[in-house]
DNA sequence: CGTGGTTGCGCAATCGATTGCGTACGCCGG
DNA sequence: CCGGCGTACGCAATCGATTGCGCAACCACG
């Protein structure tokens, strides 16, 4: 059915290998210019595609890339996805993407069949702070992590700077007149989690603030779990007026929360959230929150992934950070006191 | 580095083509059962991974699926992504997931990308009801159509059941007591927004009731689409006292517009949104919606193509319509009067 | 005219798995 | 003991593209 280099062969009288050189840009010098038009035409006249089962066979390079993603319903992945495929197809990559549901076991099991289908690389958005999985597959494939990410993983990463994302929530409330600050933190397995509230305690001494209490981590980054530790934070706690979350589910816990507790947000306390989600802006009350540019942050690891496969010698580990904006919406208002 | 069959052959003393045979199920039967428990020992000793690129070539099936997406940052697809993922990976298959942006010619090209990589089916949430590129693509390749769907392309589909959808919105407003409702259509190129606005029509007959005015088609999806024909539509009219939305988008938008003109929802107008996108329980104000099944929309179009690949006589053309539910919300309430 | 270097291209092996065909062997009944 | 049959397995071709090797033709130069 498909046209095949033999065909062509065939057609305009010459070898297949001849036609295969011809048609790769990489080996087209060694063949004679009109040779190439002449077999450029004869390929186009009776659409010959490629077949990147037998290339990949004979060359034992997939051209796909394994994304590993937690939860694509999580609304914050969808955006670096998009980014990753809009990179990575302009090479002539193709990802294969999959979920984990955050779940460890699932994970090793979604990485061994992209491993099957021998991807020629991968990008994660799975990793904890200890992750001896990723830490073996670094040693095996080109990784970069995205998000999330790991000091015992050599690997490059692409991930917002938390440090500054935190300091312009800390900042903004500071600004308002908050002295009363916060932190309902991630999970500390988390880079995301653990970075951020390093980062708040940091802003906050930078401000000579005292954060209002010690920071509560929930254990996992649902909007439930967020309900359950906002509701213990808050709970008879008049003082803290201003609450900075590690992420928008959070937030939004912490709103619903704070509702429980007969408070209004933002008049009784102001909610920061994280992320920058789709819709945070219509939620009730609108959202502040930091946002994080997600296609960058996907196009940006796709590119350095790109750049490691060409690259086999080993390129130096790489850890970009994007700078974050805080979208300042109706969650925060100045303390009434 | 990988092992191979000819690495197990030589292990155990047998042919690679034996070996094959033992470790495929479908010929097993073909080969001793002592020799296969053998062939299977020596082949998870080995870490023995069978290469898809080499498997592919010969038998000329690649175990992808490509899955075309209009717009995955659309908080309603994902679910849907999901759903396919889970079922096709049972089966050994993997999901090829790529981006239109609604547009047509990218629609084409990444179509034509997924063809030259070979894949086995499409499963497609881009159908126009007029749709040559699908119609055509149809006659090559087994192929899905889910959400949206398309009587010009001959093709099996998964979608919710629309007329059910709208109908218990309709239900549901006359059940508060509107009589004055309106249809806020999605664009008439797509088979939601075509349907939906269908239904409207009859179950305002059923109920017997005549719309508060014809109803008003956005041209796209899009939430800035939907505030400005909301915008048209209830300015100066105070009669409508309900609207029916084709989907989550237009019925944020629409709030947008009774917002603007300095209209309460849900007291001056009640409003009804259609898919419950993630969220939609957390917008102000919290949005009646009809949820369709995301998730399973996915699972079962991923069945539906994995049974059209086994059974390559022509299985009859089939159409699943899953039923959706009325999430009611704060944005409806009876009309003040 | 002979030598050396370059260019253009064909040959054939190779990647790993699959499969049609052939054959050896064992078992059975006659 | 022989013919017939079925089971278990090997052989070799095949899928389509890539690539090391080498041949032949060509040019330039001494």
């Amino acid at each position: 059915m498909a046209a095949t280099l033999k065909d062509i062969a065939k057609k305009v009288g010459l070898h297949p290998a001849t036609v295969s050189r011809a048609l790769n840009p990489r080996t087209a010098h060694l063949v004679n210019p009109a040779t190439v038009a002449k077999v450029r035409k004869a390929a186009s006249s009776l659409n010959y595609v490629p077949n990147p089962m037998a290339s990949g066979l004979r060359t034992s390079r997939s051209h796909t890339i394994g994304v590993v993603i937690p939860d694509l319903t999580n609304p914050l992945f969808p955006g670096m996805v998009r980014g990753i495929q809009d990179t990575l197809s302009h090479a002539g990559y193709t990802p294969l993407l999959v979920n984990t549901d955050n779940d460890p076991a699932a994970e090793e099991s979604v990485i061994a069949s992209l491993s099957a289908r021998r991807v020629d690389g991968f990008v994660l958005a799975t990793a904890r702070r200890e992750h001896p999985l990723l830490a073996e597959l670094a040693t095996k494939f080109p990784i970069v992590l995205i998000n999330r990410i790991s000091e015992s993983v050599q690997a490059s990463s692409v991930a917002a700077d938390e440090q500054h994302g935190i300091r312009l929530a800390v900042e903004h409330l500071c600004a308002l007149g908050h002295t009363q600050i916060a932190h309902l933190a991630g999970p500390a397995w988390s880079s995301t989690g653990h970075e951020r509230q390093q980062a708040f305690a940091r802003a906050m001494r930078e401000h000579g603030l005292t954060p209002a209490r010690k920071p509560a981590a929930v254990d996992s980054w649902s909007l439930e779990a967020a309900t359950k530790t906002a509701l213990s934070m808050l709970d008879g706690n008049t003082q803290t007026t201003a609450l900075v979350c590690a992420n928008d589910q959070l937030a939004l816990g912490a709103i619903i929360a704070a509702k429980k507790l007969r408070m209004r947000c933002p008049r009784d306390v102001s909610v920061v959230g994280y992320n920058d989600m789709p819709f945070m802006d219509l939620v009730d009350p609108p959202l502040t929150s930091v946002r994080v540019p997600q296609h960058d942050i996907g196009a940006e690891a796709a590119r350095l992934l790109l750049s490691l496969l060409v690259e086999d010698g080993t390129m130096p580990v790489k850890h970009v950070r994007l700078t974050p904006e805080l979208m300042v919406r109706s969650s925060t208002a100045p303390p009434q006191r």
